[in-house]
DNA sequence: AGGCTAGTGACAGTCGCTGACAATTGACAA
DNA sequence: TTGTCAATTGTCAGCGACTGTCACTAGCCT
């Protein structure tokens, strides 16, 4: 029961963010003006800017709703699991139903794209890193909160979120670099990867 | 024995550092103008441009000669020592000489401000983690080659490096947060929180 | 139906940044 | 010294991201 203006927002919203991503993704980030996303739904330039901060934004938008869902469910997980496995099985949980929240959205696909195409513009890559840091931020205020600590005094909660986001970085590197493109290899190099963290830390990195 | 002409650009690009740096730490990052820069040396603003590739390039040009001598230090560790130690050891030796080599450029407390300003502002904070980021790809690589490991092959190398990098991050942040904004402050969060690595990995967050 | 207001477009302006061209200034040989 | 060449700089024009302002239009509500 929401009223035709709410509706039309809705939709002019969803059109910009569409169109965004599919521009950056096929003609690069750079490439694509503001003009050119406004143009493509039909609006004014000025329009986007009222929807969207910036490009940025936008680029992020589906992004944004990925690590929200992260973020509650790392704050689902049951009390008994240690911080690593908790953050550990609210990653590998939220791979598994990704498709259908961002779905809702736009294409998997098309998230699939936009994701690479971070690892390869500097812009966007910087962008996500400070982003991740605000949501590393997030969740190590979760973690203190579980095992009733303080985020401030005891630097173990933050310290364990930016081991666990560092290994996740390497990995979504080396996904945007290699050549299987899907959610199932994504999944598979993030959970061998993060059972490199105790090998990696050891003095001796025999060949293996 | 360099020519007038090479003495004349290395006073010029010296005085847009200096007078970028100053009206950065005084007036903030983004309510400093290119024009102001220019103007305060005496310069058009498009010669700013040519010797900086933007605001951006300015604001860490400090900072870029503090991390190639980070770089070299790592390279120049003894074999003997694991990566860890050796990323370790190199670290705590560049705070060490950081003043002198600092010094060379600009007041080393005009620096440290500048390291500050970083964390506060959003952009420059984007832009170090990115510059991070590709920091840290070439310790790994150096890791790598010192413990004879094919770096594209062996996550290892660049697991490690991350881990660290986001624990000097934590510290970064840390620091900045705090008021004791001396050398000395750093350092002792340096190894202090290194040291919170293991701790931090363990299951148990007993409260301290 | 008519007033109210959220949403939009049009316009002007700021700032970062780039290309092009002309003017200047140091380098170097005649 | 002087003239030539090349490096350095300033000026100007222009693009793109973004913001403020204001008038206008279209949905909402009585």
């Amino acid at each position: 029961m929401e009223t035709l203006r709410e509706r039309k927002k809705q939709r002019t919203r969803e059109a910009l963010l569409r169109a965004a991503l599919e521009l950056f993704t096929t003609r690069g980030y750079e490439r694509t003006t503001v003009d050119d996303i406004a143009e493509a739904v039909g609006v004014s330039q000025r329009t986007f800017f009222r929807y969207f901060a910036g490009k940025e934004e936008a680029a992020f938008a589906v992004q944004d709703l990925v690590e929200e869902r992260f973020v509650a469910a790392v704050r689902a997980r049951p009390a008994g699991e240690t911080p690593l496995e908790a953050l550990r099985h609210a990653l590998t949980e939220g791979w598994d139903t990704l498709s259908e929240a961002v779905e809702d959205v736009v294409p998997v696909e098309l998230y699939l794209r936009m994701y690479r195409l971070v690892e390869s513009t500097p812009a966007l890559l910087a962008a996500h890193l400070r982003r991740s840091a605000g949501t590393e931020d997030r969740i190590a205020r979760v973690l203190a909160a579980r095992e009733g600590l303080d985020v401030d005094a005891d630097p173990r909660p933050r310290i364990a979120v930016a081991v666990f986001g560092g290994v996740m970085r390497v990995t979504e590197r080396q996904w945007s670099l290699g050549e299987d493109f899907s959610l199932d290899a994504i999944r598979a190099l993030t959970t061998a990867y993060l059972d490199q963290v105790g090998p990696a830390l050891t003095g001796d990195w025999r060949p293996v």
